[in-house]
DNA sequence: CGTTTGCTTGAATTCTGTCAAAGCAGGTGG
DNA sequence: CCACCTGCTTTGACAGAATTCAAGCAAACG
């Protein structure tokens, strides 16, 4: 569990009873962590591999939201939280490994362990932040820039991920995704 | 202060202990709550009025963030928690009244007030499940089909809001936003 | 009033999506 | 190890969506 760790948010003692909450568990290629329309009973800190989210739109397209990789937390909020069916599906796009902690175990985390609430609440900050300069993005840029700000800033992501999803990540079908890849090879 | 009360969250105790942090203020219409690339010093909850968050982009373009109105919670989250420069300006689009809070104040309430922590971290999670319900539709719906949403959801927004803004909002130019409104009214 | 500001309109243009076909993998079973 | 799937990517022609630009109108404001 050195990932939580690596973060060096808590102390020694603090992670003594904060660990003891979350259980290893691993997910193979393409398996879900979780199912749109049920309940979501954990969240889960990703110590390796690659997950994504993504939603069915009522076309009965898929719409990848969000990638995480080493060191991310992937679950979905509003169900975790809220107790209501979670609108979004969890997929593995690796085989991954993740810590996984249960909704009873938070809650108690949360109640009596102070530097955890703390650390939450900066994770929920930074999220709102990152969201917030993604919907900045999605008015201001294009789809060609969206592409290239993903390649600075996720390019791990371009090797790990397949075309299709990362294009609706940013928007776009496969297709103009694949022309915008064309025709910056032929200019550069 | 009804309205912070109006949450009904607080208890009478935690809230003597509240309301003192805040000062009332109020801005004429089109005045700056905030201007983009200075330090926002405090946070405001919207007591009377409307607001709009915007940014300018390189081309010298606005488009509008957010609009609060009576109720909300208004304020550049990280240039205030993180020190930084804001990214986003701050207009009142009607004469508005706030309550403002100081950063020393916030803090002071977020160290010593757990019912202001609380309630805080509520407010960030809420923001955060409203975000990504935007990001959502950004990629699933049409224009027209935003423009739908936003009529049923702020309905309140369409007649206090010029058309300009609203546009902006929810990502499209002004000029077409009057070719959907022309369209919708031969069509039904 | 005159001036500004915002809204509408239409035509030309750019951007992005759709569709269909073909090429290119990677994985699987034999 | 090969041959065959199946699913992913590429391509190009076309259609539709949205923007730009320019002009005119209406409403708001000092």
């Amino acid at each position: 569990m050195k990932h939580l760790l690596s973060y060096d948010f808590f102390t020694e003692k603090e992670l003594e009873r904060i660990l003891p909450s979350f259980n290893q568990k691993s997910f193979k290629k393409k398996e879900l962590l979780l199912q749109e329309g049920t309940l979501s009973q954990e969240v889960y800190f990703i110590h390796r591999g690659c997950v994504r989210s993504f939603l069915v739109d009522y076309e009965g397209k898929e719409h990848s939201i969000l990638f995480g990789t080493e060191g991310y937390w992937m679950g979905d909020l509003q169900s975790f939280i809220n107790g209501s069916l979670a609108s979004y599906s969890y997929q593995a796009i690796e085989p991954t490994e993740v810590f996984a902690i249960k909704k009873t175990d938070w809650d108690q985390l949360m109640d009596e362990e102070a530097s955890f609430q703390k650390y939450v609440g900066i994770l929920f900050r930074n999220a709102l932040i990152t969201q917030q300069e993604r919907i900045v993005e999605l008015f201001t840029l294009s789809a060609e820039e969206r592409y290239e700000k993903l390649e600075k800033s996720r390019r791990d992501l371009l090797k790990r991920v397949p075309q299709k999803h990362l294009a609706s990540y940013i928007g776009i079908t496969p297709e103009f995704l694949s022309q915008i890849r064309k025709k910056r090879t032929e200019t550069e």
